[in-house]
DNA sequence: TATGTCAAGTTCTATATGGAACTAATTGAG
DNA sequence: CTCAATTAGTTCCATATAGAACTTGACATA
């Protein structure tokens, strides 16, 4: 066969790393290089493990997240999951109605101020957390594999660090912006 | 008042550090804190920029996605999108047709193999792209703004390091889960 | 004891999303 | 040279999603 059939563009090969041109631009000649290896990241870890939780446990990612999070803060409310993972809080209304049908949380009502409702695993909503849990931890460390743990601690830390910078953070955009704001 | 009135539950209260005790339980007491913390930064990067973009330029997430990246990668392909950001291709077609519509991007037909569409920015996709950029830019230094310089570059290397580790991983679990997995 | 404001959660609904099946082009095997 | 397998991209459509409006409850002010 001619030559010029068998040429496989650099833009499309693998080349030394194994992965595309694309993703190479984006890694290497991003003006955001840190939002995109965190967004790139994310995706190499939910993806997986969501998949996973919804083939084994036919749960959605969100129905997982109110379980994963009532098991690290029982008797945390709706809003406490909208506030920590950005999911709207109908949506979040929702997962919660189909976990307790499924007998997988319970919603009591705080007699302080009734619009409150603590809500908490059952014992099948732990024993569900505890049989997946082990898979999003190893998860996690496939993705730290290569770091040695001086490392994923420095990585822990300047992690940390980053998000405890990020809560005073103004999330909107508009009120940042000056008019005059040709860069 | 009664006290009993004005009490507020620890665990609704901002205590120290300013965030919920569920948030801090997910910051400090998870049994997978690297993954949380990414996916918190990711929506806390994501969140105000794409709302932003939506609102001023009138652009979906994903449409934005497709214009960042050829500005990368003049002449990529929707798969190679695809593989870089984790859309799925049905959405970034839809995307790219919009975009090609509003005179943002062009299709050209590679002529080696007729199944490749590599894409083009247009003067216009350009002019997009450098408008809205310094935002993005703005938002990651805000991240980063509790690191001093000498943290943003390990920082920096350490998630590069993992990007390049992650990328040799599988991301089928299921072939991963041995018959005894009762960890 | 009214009344305006705010907060937590729910419901309604239009739209966005992505899986699956499809078309068209290419390549590889025999 | 055929035909099966593979790849890039598109279309179809059932469902997930999230904005907006709503309900209910709390509480401050008067």
């Amino acid at each position: 066969m001619p030559a010029k059939q068998n040429y496989i563009s650099p833009r499309h090969s693998g080349g030394v790393s194994g992965m595309n041109q694309m993703t190479e631009a984006k890694l290497w000649r991003n003006p955001c290089p840190f939002s995109f290896r965190m967004n790139y990241l994310a995706m190499r870890y939910n993806t997986p493990c969501y998949d996973w939780v919804q083939k084994t446990e036919g749960l959605s990612r969100i129905e997982y997240v109110v379980i994963y999070s009532l098991a690290l803060c029982e008797g945390g409310q709706a809003k406490d999951i909208a506030i920590s993972s950005g999911f709207p809080k109908n949506s979040l209304s929702r997962a919660m109605t189909k976990l307790e049908k499924a007998g997988l949380i319970t919603r009591r009502t705080d007699s302080q101020d009734k619009r409150n409702q603590p809500l908490y695993l059952t014992e099948e909503g732990w024993a569900l957390f505890n049989r997946t849990l082990p898979v999003f931890e190893r998860r996690e460390q496939e993705l730290l594999n290569g770091l040695n743990e001086e490392e994923v601690k420095t990585l822990s830390n300047l992690m940390a660090k980053v998000v405890l910078n990020s809560v005073n953070l103004s999330d909107d955009i508009s009120a940042e912006i000056n008019p005059s704001n040709t860069e």
